[in-house]
RNA sequence: GGGCGGAUAGUUCAGCGGUAGAACACCUGCCUUACACGCAGGGGGUCACAGGUUCGAACCCUGUUUCGCCCA
């Protein structure tokens, strides 16, 4: 045995291959992106870029093998791909995370200072943003690492801030005092979509308001008693019952206050009480009411989430000890009328899952209507395709109905705002580089915007800032618009849409030609994996447990358009015995391959048995399939396939037919015929498997000597081999049977399985297909059944006695046992059989027996029912025979 | 309230007009010279329910039930 097979395990172990391979790739510049001439050659993804402060989770691991497994695929496909990774500043999660750090020291930011706070976080990147980067490399990205980008570098920076002034000098930016989603635990603005929606259970309050001239009160219903502090006015709806009551004047139940009661038709007269208290500063829907009615905005809530000296005794109070302290007054002074339970949806903020107050502040906006009508367009006219299509409706959905964007965060972490207001005129200067003047009036008493962009503002950038943008580059020129944007549902909103809106606006053409969305990762009961909950796997465990290539197969083969994946680590196993698997077979051929180190070479005039124009047929074929299912984003499908194709064909039954040639049973010319389909097969099926298992096709590839380089470098197997033979699928799948059912007779005769039974027979009319494939393939059938001698039977001939017998198409095949022990036992076992082939008689009778059936259906369809039938038959009168001589003896 | 998706073997899921499939799990038996991380054989399903379209429906249409997600 050579050095090579020696050297190669019994037992696949991924570890000292995969960080060799990575590296070999890294120093061979595999994953390098050249721009050249031919653009239609051009295949370009940006990744996601992942927090620069996180882990690489299984989400990422998954949405990162979709996009490896493709860009492998097209540099095989002879693609100029690049696939460009990075990272992302996560303003408030990465804020969130140094804040805890010097809270351990027992200081806050503002201890630090803006400066000092920044340094640190920038130091905690430093230290910590390479830690994601390498568990990329880790699962085996063929990122091009050179081009890596940071949503905070120079040029990223340089891009937001010209985005930022183009779109404000446009009047597509603005900024106001408006009603926001606040976070009082971030203390930061959040946009509409950063507020995750939950039902919770409440309180529905009826509470009183005197009239203040006169008798009486009005009833209003609401969640948030403690705001009363802040109504300004009582609305009702103007064709509604209660519209009678506008013009008179009410007294606030908490302070006094005297307010008005006014018509909007914002009010739903159904609901509640048909009487609803506004509270401009505190109700995105008051907000504008307010306007409409130019109410003051009356603020008893803090940003701390807390009551302010505008509600009396309850200064400091947080907002649900308010709540109680307001129903208990309420309660106290006879003006609660009821309180009813109610389950009512409250906003929560996406990063730490803080109730959001709506909160009166003055922020940034875009303006999103221009730029979505924009984004809609192109969609409808086909210019980005969507996979699976039905996430367009939902794309459309928002972008019809989009808001203003709020971009302002309140936050030191991510890109300033690059807006002066001067103090002297007021005056606000929007700046690409740093003004030292105010425009208008020339002083020097600017002040810059305290505030910085919402991070998802720069993401948006993100398929052309990275590129280079906004300076005309090579790669912008060469790699823009990118091929395919890959990405989870879940962030359609806050990044495919943003992306396109930004792509049209400043590149004025499609960030991406097509969006791939894929479902999310959930632990195996079907629960979001999450570290509270203590059901995350984690992919870098994983890999070292069973090696990236498992993890890999795993993720790919499990993938299916619309439905979230359940991992466990039961299914990563499944595909870590996949590796072995391909390890072992392997290692078989190259232990049959290894006396000549050169590779035989597949030519038409090598003697072929069946079992050889069958596996290359079918590799033909799984090729054409596996090319189709990658150009359609099917990874899925694929891995699957080709998973099949390796244990099930190649494994289970080619390489056991090809045992008595290697072992030189059949001479000298079937060796080497055996040998070079041998290679030819592995060496196509290491290229289809290589996108999806990257480092153990590669070493397996080395160890065959197949040659051409790194075997990303080598073309991909087009199916197109001409070595294609349809008749061999036919006939090896009737020999296929035939070993099986003499497999199972001789299960069912309890024939030990090491033992040669002396003989079987096949009785078959004269030329037909499953004569010829015994005839031709005596010898393999015998091995692979372990029957000394299986001979084929004329049709009227007489069979031996003492056998045990099934039917298969066209023929019996009888395994000649002697003396049957028990022939009661075989007698019921051919009833059996006879039952299911009298039930599949009937439905294809019944079928046949229909008039608009034979009318109707397609001529071969009718002609295969009318074969089926007449196949039953012949197996019943059989059945039937075989019984009735049992009988007899 | 509006929308989307799922319901197929014990479990996880393929299949999406022409006689129901895989992987795990289960049962029987095997260390057969690549692999016991393996091999061979086997059992197991009114394809949620009710209608409809069709010669023919797990698959298309309409309802119902139920689970999940998104938006308001």
């Amino acid at each position: 045995m050579s050095q090579v097979l020696e050297n190669m395990a019994k037992t696949y172990d991924p570890a000292p291959i995969e960080d060799k391979w990575y590296s070999t790739w890294m120093e061979r510049g595999l994953f390098k992106a050249r721009p050249e001439r031919d653009k239609s050659k051009a295949f370009s993804i940006v990744i996601p870029p992942p927090n620069v402060t996180g882990s690489l989770h299984m989400g990422h691991a998954f949405n990162h093998t979709f996009q490896d497994i493709l860009c492998r695929y097209k540099r095989m496909k002879g693609y100029n791909v690049l696939w460009l990774p990075g990272t992302d500043h996560a303003g408030i999660a990465t804020q969130n995370v140094v804040e805890r750090r010097i809270a351990a020291e027992g200081k806050s930011r503002h201890d630090l200072g803006r400066d000092e706070f920044v340094r640190r976080v920038w130091e905690w990147k430093e230290e910590f943003g390479s830690r994601i980067i390498n568990q990329m490399k880790k699962l085996g990205n063929s990122c091009d690492w050179d081009r890596e980008r940071f949503t905070l570098d120079e040029g990223l920076s340089r891009a937001v801030r010209t985005v930022f002034v183009r779109l404000f000098k446009k009047g597509l930016i603005y900024k106001g005092k408006y009603i926001i989603n606040w976070c009082p635990r971030c203390h930061t603005a959040l946009s509409d979509i950063e507020v995750e929606h939950e039902e919770q259970k409440g309180k529905f309050y009826h509470v009183r308001y005197p009239f203040v001239n006169g008798e009486g009160y009005v009833v209003v219903a609401t969640t948030r008693p403690e705001t009363i502090w802040g109504d300004v006015a009582i609305a009702v709806h103007p064709r509604s019952e209660k519209a009678s009551l506008a013009g008179r004047t009410v007294k606030v139940p908490l302070g006094g206050r005297e307010i008005p009661i006014i018509e909007d038709i914002m009010v739903d007269p159904e609901f509640g009480t048909g009487c609803v208290k506004i509270t401009p500063a505190h109700d995105p829907n008051d907000f504008l009411v307010g306007q409409r009615h130019n109410l003051e905005q009356v603020q008893v809530i803090d940003e701390n989430g807390r009551m302010n000296s505008l509600a009396p005794g309850y200064e400091g109070l947080s907002l649900e000890e308010a709540r109680k302290k307001a129903a208990q007054e309420l309660s106290d002074a006879g003006l609660l009328e009821k309180s009813e339970d109610m389950v009512h949806s409250v906003g929560h903020c996406y990063r730490c899952s803080t109730v959001v107050e709506p909160y009166l502040s003055e922020q940034w906006f875009v303006k999103a209507k221009p730029l979505a009508d924009a984004g809609v367009k192109v969609v409808e006219d086909g210019l980005i395709e969507w996979t699976p299509e039905q996430w367009k409706k939902i794309y459309y959905q928002w972008m019809e109905n989009i808001r203003d964007w709020c971009i302002s965060r309140q936050l030191w972490w991510g890109h300033r705002i690059p807006a002066w207001t001067c103090s002297d005129c007021g005056n606000i200067t929007v700046s690409e580089t740093d003004p030292d003047v105010c425009e208008k009036c020339g002083s020097a008493n600017i002040i810059q915007d305290e505030d910085v962009l919402d991070t998802w503002f720069s993401s948006a950038l993100w398929p052309f800032s990275t590129l280079g943008w906004p300076d005309k580059t090579e790669d912008l020129d060469y790699y823009y618009p990118t091929s395919l944007m890959v990405t989870g549902f879940d962030i359609i909103f806050f990044w495919v849409a943003r992306m396109i809106m930004m792509g049209l606006e400043f590149m004025d053409e499609v960030p991406f030609r097509d969006v791939y969305i894929h479902a999310l990762i959930r632990d195996e009961k079907g629960q979001k994996m999450s570290k509270s909950s203590g059901n995350v796997i984690d992919p870098l465990d994983m890999i070292e447990k069973y090696g990236a290539d498992a993890l890999r197969m795993t993720l790919a083969a499990l993938t299916v358009q619309g439905r979230d994946i359940l991992l466990s680590t039961g299914k990563i196993e499944t595909y870590r015995l996949f590796m072995n698997k391909i390890w072992n077979a392997s290692r078989f051929a190259l232990m049959n391959l290894d006396e000549s180190r050169e590779l035989p070479v597949l030519s038409a005039d090598l003697p072929l048995a069946l079992h050889d124009r069958w596996i290359l047929t079918r590799k033909a074929q799984v090729a054409g399939e596996v090319t189709r299912l990658l150009d359609s984003f099917s990874t899925g499908e694929a891995a699957r396939l080709l998973y099949d194709f390796v244990w099930g064909d190649l494994c289970d039954w080619y390489l056991e037919l090809s045992k008595p040639a290697l072992r030189g049973d059949e001479g000298e010319e079937r060796l080497n015929a055996t040998r070079a389909v041998m290679a030819d097969v592995f060496r196509d099926v290491l290229l289809l498997l290589h996108p999806f298992i990257p480092f153990v096709t590669e070493e397996l590839w080395e160890l065959f000597n197949f040659g051409g380089g790194l075997i990303e470098e080598n073309t991909w197997p087009s199916g197109e081999t001409g070595f294609a033979f349809p008749e061999a699928v036919e006939k090896m799948s009737l020999f296929q049977e035939t070993v099986r059912i003499l497999r199972n007779l001789r299960a069912e005769a309890r024939v030990a399985p090491q033992s040669f039974v002396n003989h079987a027979t096949v009785q078959t009319a004269e030329g037909t297909v499953l004569s010829q494939v015994v005839g031709e393939n005596r010898e393999l059938m015998q091995v692979l059944s372990k029957i000394r001698e299986i001979r084929t039977l004329g049709e009227s001939a007489q069979k031996p006695s003492g056998s045990l017998s099934s039917q298969m198409e066209g023929g019996e095949v009888s395994l000649v046992v002697g003396d049957i022990l028990d022939i009661e036992a075989e007698i019921r076992r051919l009833e059996q059989e006879a039952e299911a082939v009298k039930k599949n008689l009937e439905t294809t009778a019944k079928k046949l027996a229909n008039e608009s059936f034979i009318n109707r259906a397609p001529a071969e369809v009718v002609e295969k029912e009318r074969e089926r039938l007449a196949e039953n038959k012949d197996r019943i009168a059989r059945i039937q025979e075989n019984i009735a001589s049992l009988k007899r003896s």
